[in-house]
DNA sequence: ACCTTCTCTGCATAGTCATGCGGAGGTAGG
DNA sequence: CCTACCTCCGCATGACTATGCAGAGAAGGT
């Protein structure tokens, strides 16, 4: 870390306007911001916002909101469930994937947890016991003690991939 | 309308697509729609989907996601409240207000119902029995038993104006 | 101390989205 | 039938966001 306190403090200020303002546009938060003392372009915020997840709502006013999504929201909800569409989501959903004994963990663009887990849940995956799943987070509880790695290189290897459709739990 | 079976069967396919396949602009929906044999351009899905209250997640892969929230999602969460700030999100987020008997109805962004009725919450307002939020539609229940109404048009002036924050609570 | 490597940021620009305007088509009233 | 009015849509353009590139500064190894 470059700036290891203006960097967080920065990012710490900007949930903070964005939860106590509407904000519309990146330019406008950096008008915000430099009303704090603090001078970032554009293109910073750019990020930020991503590495924050702030998500842009379409309002009646015209331009987008702002918000950050902060516990158990999804911004979805599933319908139904197909191995082909768990792989597409997978594929554009699953950001990293760790694993410790028997749980897989999966990171996801913040809100789409649930989502994703929700397609994992009606996968029908004999491994998977159950999920899990926070604002950008889940746990996956695979069945065998130590398969936690197993079943999260498994699920990385489909977002990688875009066949290798396996037909629902196959024991 | 127009093209009332075209139009309506068009939105209808858009939130299917959109739940079904990771949708990253306007462009590609356009795509998907004409392979489905639907022809439009991209600034009519541009009113589309803020008709339709899609949100735009922030992900990982970069681009962001077309979302459309559901039912109970509030993208947000309140943490603490202040009338001053109750004020400045009804002038952002309070799209429309109805009143029928003790209830107001206020209209919101797709995904702020709960946002707006956290603050509402918290303001503390004597005349504010409760709240229940849906997705974009906020039920308050107003003490008086024909006060939904004046509520109404309480709520209604305060995001009209951008002063006469009141202290909270003044029966 | 120097070099390597990493993260972070600004600049410039490509990519994406929103919107004023005008036209097409439909409906209601005269 | 004709006119007035409405909604919806495409076109063109302005507004906004994302990103490749390069430079600055810090951490760690030799």
């Amino acid at each position: 870390m470059t700036a290891p306190l203006t960097r967080a403090a920065r990012h710490a200020r900007i949930v903070e306007l964005i939860r106590d303002t509407p904000i519309h546009s990146q330019t406008e938060l950096a008008d915000l911001l430099a009303g704090d003392g603090i001078q970032v372009t554009q293109a910073t915020l750019s990020r930020d916002l991503k590495e924050l997840g702030a998500v842009t709502a379409r309002g009646g006013d015209g331009r987008g909101v702002y918000l950050i999504p902060e516990d158990g929201h999804r911004p979805l909800r599933d319908a139904e469930g197909a191995p082909a569409r768990l792989v597409r989501l997978l594929r554009e959903l699953l950001n990293g994937v760790d694993a410790s004994g028997n749980i897989a963990v999966l990171r996801t663009p913040p809100g789409a947890a649930h989502y994703l887990a929700s397609a994992l849940d009606r996968a029908g995956l004999s491994e998977i016991v159950g999920t899990i799943a926070g604002d950008d987070t889940i746990l996956v509880v695979a069945r065998e003690p130590d398969g936690g790695a197993a079943l999260g290189d498994r699920l990385a290897a489909w977002a990688r991939r875009d066949e290798n459709v396996e037909g629902s739990a196959t024991p």
